[in-house]
DNA sequence: TTAATTTTTGACTGATTAGTATAGTATTGA
DNA sequence: TCAATACTATACTAATCAGTCAAAAATTAA
């Protein structure tokens, strides 16, 4: 194994990528824009990643990982899982106005890809039913230890709260406000506890 | 008033754009490719829209008058108006795989748009809040009538409507099932009736 | 020191982008 | 008949697009 080393960290100019890709979309972000964003040469995207298509489907696994990762943490830093899944919810309304406008890099991925690109949908889709397992882990844990108010089906109640990530994910895009949010999210999980 | 007439008509060659740009999102979406759909000349195209942008915005518009219509026509054959939006959802869970995989045309451009046009995000949030008006209308109809199960704000329930449609237009891409969508949504509906 | 290997660099490609320009045709009301 | 208007057709622009290429630079193993 020999040759001139890498002068940047994969990992790092990934996240770079997702930033934007997060931000402006899969079509609105230019090679040109990435290369600026990446701090990166155009060679070394090319010959590192492959193509602009390669590059946003490791943006989506890396993003995958690690958003699921900081999501079960939160989740998990109370005993009742119902209260930590009600603070997940409750944090997200409020964030900042940048914050709400990009929604979920996941959702919008979904969002724009589903008619144009049968691969990266499927990424997007199995990263989002990554996040509706950690629900039906954390939903089954209450559910077994009494704490949950229903008794619905789990698997549904993970769906239903993945349907409300989905819906407050464009909501927020609309109603950029704390109130507005935490009223809806508030409603919506009055079913759990 | 004179001058050589249209031959097409103008409503009807929106709708054609707005079946491309609804499929495959503002930014993929090409002249070339509204061109061919419309069945129109790149210079009538400039002449009569102006511009791709000034296209979209009128697609946008037209297609949130016809929409609502078309949602409010569905409602009203209920004299219960709580059962009218309870239909209203669930017949959209047996929807064919390319109308799931559409999504919401006022969804989708607010996630695409949302960091790039403020001008077509807004004109998208007040399609989508014009939707969250109709619930409330129907929802306070039934409070008044006592068809209503939940005491909770009627504002408050328009917005959690607003946000099952929102979030049902994402999720239906990755479950474009019948069963999965109608499951989740009668656990939404539940606090309705 | 040298050969092998890998990354970096930036110029380059051909295709496509949104939008313009021009000239000709069709249709109307005055 | 004529001015006004709107559509067709096509050629054109300048910019931008994703992706390629060959040569230089940096490293390691022999």
């Amino acid at each position: 194994m020999a040759g001139r080393p890498k002068i940047f960290n994969e990992e790092e100019v990934i996240n770079k990528a997702i930033n934007i890709f997060w931000s402006n979309g899969y079509e609105a972000t230019s090679t040109e824009n990435l290369l600026s964003e990446m701090e990166i040469n155009r060679g070394s995207l090319y010959h590192c990643f492959g193509s602009k298509k390669e590059l946003f489907a490791k943006s989506l696994d890396l993003f995958g990982i690690n958003s699921i990762k900081m999501i079960e943490q939160k989740i998990k830093t109370y005993d009742n899982p119902i209260i930590g899944i009600k603070n997940f919810f409750i944090e997200l309304s409020s964030a900042d106005y940048d914050t709400h406008n990009k929604g979920c890099f996941m959702g919008n991925s979904l969002s724009e890809l589903s008619n144009l690109d049968d691969e990266l949908k499927s990424k997007a889709t199995k990263n989002l039913v990554v996040l509706e397992n950690v629900f039906f882990k954390y939903i089954s844990k209450a559910k077994e230890d009494g704490q949950l108010l229903t008794n619905e089906d789990s698997r549904i109640l993970a769906r239903y709260l993945l349907n409300l990530w989905n819906g407050i994910n464009i909501t927020r895009r609309m109603y950029p406000n704390k109130e507005v949010l935490e009223s809806i999210i508030k409603l919506q999980l009055s079913i759990l506890y």
